[in-house]
DNA sequence: CCTCACGACTCAGAAAGCTACGG
DNA sequence: TCCGTAGCTTTCTGAGTCGTGAG
């Protein structure tokens, strides 16, 4: 790997940009000793390089690298030495990165003398074909740089912009291009002959190709004749009406197909180096592209890359599905800076964007127009930015406050179930499915959509009834087609449920199957009732507020009772505990998956594993009663191992709980109760897996689930589940909004972020990013079986307590775990 | 005033990619 | 030590929600 990457901040380019004259004198004059720190450390590293670069001073490498008159143009075939001219001069991005932790620059400068000290330092962990490798010394990648950079912002401190203005300055680089087509020439067979096509032609062949004939697009018959006809529309067009080809059904995509599948294997097959270069390209395009500058702070961005040409695969029966996507060229992009700041270039040669606007009302940073919907796609920010972090923020805060006016709102709806006139009476009973159901409102879909409903598109048809208990069964497809199959028994709900189950039998009564059943409804006018109820309020609110709300009720050990007052419960079934609870909150909101092929395997694999485990606990208790009786002699032994090396491995797992000699009473006692353990241990996951089968317990902690709810818990049951929590982990993620939401977690890193959480639970933000949440760290401690890692700066529990959990911890418990249910009057 | 299309954003599961574990 | 793979995270992009503004 050539170092000198390192360096190459092409966000720099962002800033008012050198003349290329003077871009690299101007930036070796501005490398400050910690940047030439960064660049000197891989080579310590890095010593089987034989790369002469590697020695080459860095001022050297930036004036090698900055060639040519169009150095400023980043091309997006070019090498990643090409790119390098991108690095004009020290920037904020440096600025910002320099000015994380002081405790990860001093960890830096440490490592900046040993490295010049020597090349063979002793803390330096290097790999040689001689052997001998010495402790690692962490030095930070460039990407955890940006990510310190980037956490060093806390948005919830800054100050807050006028209402509907999202930044004042924007500045950014723009997108990236997906590589023009590349012709393999392999040919279609139509009726047996070969068919030249050109490459355009080619190019829309071979992504029916690749379409897998077992995935959800070809394996359903049903889709995948609207698939095929949509496909062969677009690829008739594309070959002219005066061509041989007039037939689906003749067409034979067969050696295209394995031309592709050939190419997948190979790629799939390469060694790491071989991947290397794809993988260091791939890295450049994110520090190039993949990160802005909004009012003077970095923000990563989301979808920097241009969804690349393909055929459109649409959910379920979607009349569009197989339909041709096009390529979307810098023509059709608009861009999106503010106004006194650069303008981004173009990174296609010959090519240039659609428009440059300035529109600081929004948060995107591009857009195009998509053809198959004709709806548009946004480059946004990413999930870990921070306007995700504050929307997500404002969410969950929406969410408590409809706590505070739910009983109110409880008490409307219910008041309207016997409303005389149809609009209220359907407008109540839809706020009741809403609100105990947890239904999306269901808007109005197009004819060109698949047919998914929510609770006002509803039609008579997904609805049956029966009477016993008021048994209300709801049957339809939902967002995404994913099925919702429920059957409520409404009489639990009292005369309330009662009379909302009269109420939907009637309003079924005397309609056709293909009609609504709140025909008198709209969404529209059901949000404008909500809000009027309370400002901001809008049917999602409802499905926020009830999974917070269920996942804070269904975890056990509510403040004032501990769950685990002896300290001695395991971490294992703490994580079960609190996968319950959120599999509750995703059976709610019906977040369903198809299970894993390989699902079943796994499962009747553990379902072995766990029989022979018992069996084997069986012997051992035999080989007790044998000692007891004095007939330890008759113990089977261990046999010799076998020949065949499979048949090894198999005999050893069949034999593990037996001794290589006649063991003593105590020895077998010993093994009874690892055995006893491995049992619980291991039924324990099957349960969980068995019971996670078609659940998807991801979106609902992504998105509903209020992560102070889960900090709160984490807390409280944390005496044992304490050790659990890494802080180095979270220190891996990406995830800003993350870090803020359990900046307990963090605390390892940057102690600083504690203070938001000790300071007051009210205080606590929440975040928003994908990455591992709290019960995924609990994992860590869990398959890792490892001690936890509190070697560094601790010097007992006590003192690792107070440093990332902060002393006040039971007086915060009550309060945090208020986030949604009982939260003190503001 | 109404309605209807559109714009901007959140939510969604599948697929791809990565990593740590166990044999 | 190496290798296969389970089980996760990340990426991708389609599918919703909901407010707004034009006609």
């Amino acid at each position: 790997m050539d170092s000198s990457d390192d360096d190459l901040i092409p966000i720099a380019m962002l800033r008012k940009k050198p003349k290329p004259s003077a871009a690299s004198n101007g930036a070796s004059s501005s490398i400050r000793p910690s940047a030439r720190v960064k660049k000197v450390l891989p080579r310590v590293i890095d010593s089987d390089s034989d790369s002469d670069s590697d020695v080459v001073p860095l001022m050297q490498l930036k004036k090698k690298s900055a060639r040519g008159p169009g150095s400023s143009r980043i091309s997006s075939n070019s090498s990643s030495k090409d790119t390098k001219v991108a690095v004009k001069k020290e920037t904020g991005v440096k600025r910002a990165a320099a000015s994380t932790s002081s405790s990860s620059k001093s960890r830096k400068l440490k490592a900046n003398s040993t490295a010049r000290s020597s090349k063979t330092t002793a803390k330096a962990k290097v790999k040689r074909e001689k052997g001998g490798s010495v402790r690692k010394l962490k030095v930070h990648s460039k990407s955890e740089r940006l990510d310190m950079a980037i956490k060093a912002y806390r948005w919830w401190n800054a100050e807050e912009l006028p209402e509907g203005i999202q930044w004042r300055t924007l500045e950014h680089n723009g997108v990236m291009f997906p590589p023009p087509y590349a012709p393999h020439h392999v040919p279609l067979l139509y009726n047996g002959q070969e068919i030249e096509l050109t490459p355009v032609q080619e190019e829309l062949a071979s992504f029916y190709a690749a379409i897998p004939s077992d995935g959800p697009q070809l394996g359903n018959p049903k889709t995948a004749k609207i698939f095929n006809k949509n496909f062969f529309t677009d690829f008739k067009k594309l070959l002219g009406r005066q061509h041989e080809v007039k037939s689906f059904e003749s067409c034979d995509f067969s050696r295209i197909a394995k031309h592709l599948e050939k190419q997948r294997e190979e790629k799939k097959s390469m060694t790491k180096e071989e991947k290397q270069p794809e993988k260091e390209r791939r890295e450049t395009e994110l520090f190039t592209n993949g990160f802005a500058l909004v009012d003077g702070h970095l923000e990563k961005v989301g979808n920097f890359r241009i969804e690349p040409p393909g055929l459109f695969r649409g959910r379920g029966e979607h009349p569009k599905t197989g339909t041709l996507k096009e390529r979307v060229m810098p023509g059709d992009v608009t861009v999106n800076v503010g106004i006194s700041d650069r303008v981004p270039i173009c990174n296609v040669p010959g090519h240039s964007w659609k428009q440059v606007i300035h529109r600081d009302t929004v948060s995107w940073l591009a857009y195009w127009n998509e053809n198959v919907m004709g709806g548009i796609k946004y480059v946004f920010f990413a999930a870990s930015s921070s306007f995700k972090g504050k929307s997500d923020l404002a969410k969950y805060e929406k969410a408590r406050r409809l706590k505070k006016c739910i009983d109110k709102i409880r008490r409307n709806y219910t008041k309207g179930l016997r409303a005389k006139d149809m609009f209220t009476k359907q407008r109540s009973t839809a706020m009741w499915v809403i609100d105990v159901l947890a239904l999306r409102v269901g808007n109005e879909k197009g004819e060109d959509e698949a047919d998914t409903v929510g609770c006002c598109s509803l039609r008579v048809e997904h609805m049956s009834f029966n009477d016993v208990n008021c048994a209300l069964t709801l049957s339809f497809l939902g967002k995404d087609s994913m099925p919702y199959n429920n059957t409520v028994e409404l009489a639990q709900y009292g005369d309330v449920g009662k009379l909302v189950y009269t109420n939907l039998k009637k309003f079924c009564a005397k309609k056709g199957k293909n009609e609504e059943v709140f025909h008198e409804l709209s969404v529209t006018e059901l949000n404008k009732h909500l809000s009027s109820l309370m400002p901001g309020l809008s049917a999602k609110v409802f499905r926020t507020f009830n999974a917070s709300f269920t996942l804070e009720k269904e975890l056990p050990g509510p403040p004032g009772e501990d769950l685990d007052p002896k300290g001695k419960m395991d971490v294992a079934p703490k994580i079960v505990l609190y996968n319950d609870a959120n599999r509750k909150v995703a059976i709610l909101c019906n977040h369903q998956r198809t299970a894993p092929k390989s699902f079943d395997t796994t499962l009747d694999k553990m379902n072995g594993q766990l029989d022979q485990l018992k069996e084997q606990l069986k012997e051992l208790k035999h080989m007790q009663t044998l000692i007891s009786k004095g007939k330890a002699k008759g113990i089977k032994l261990k046999t010799a191992a076998a020949d065949d090396k499979e048949e090894d491995a198999l005999q050893k797992k069949a034999q593990a709980h037996l001794f290589q000699r006649t063991p003593s009473a105590d020895q077998v006692a010993k093994k009874i109760d690892a055995w006893k353990k491995k049992i619980k241990v291991l039924s324990l996951r099957l349960q969980d897996k068995t019971d996670n089968k078609e659940v998807a317990l991801g979106t609902s902690k992504l998105n509903y689930m209020d992560p102070r709810i889960t900090v709160a818990w984490c807390k409280r049951v944390r005496p044992a589940v304490g050790d659990c929590v890494d802080g180095e982990l979270l220190a891996g993620t990406h995830c800003v909004g993350f870090a803020v939401a359990f900046p307990c977690l963090a605390a390892e890193r940057s102690a600083d972020l504690v203070g938001v959480f000790e300071g007051a639970a009210g205080e606590i933000r929440v975040g928003h990013g994908r990455g591992p949440r709290v019960e995924v760290l609990m994992q860590e401690k869990q398959t890792g079986g490892a001690t936890p890692k509190r070697e560094r700066g601790w010097r007992d529990e006590t003192e690792m307590k107070r440093t990332v959990w902060g002393q006040q911890t039971t007086q915060l418990n009550h309060k945090d775990t208020s986030a949604i249910g009982t939260l003190p009057p503001s």
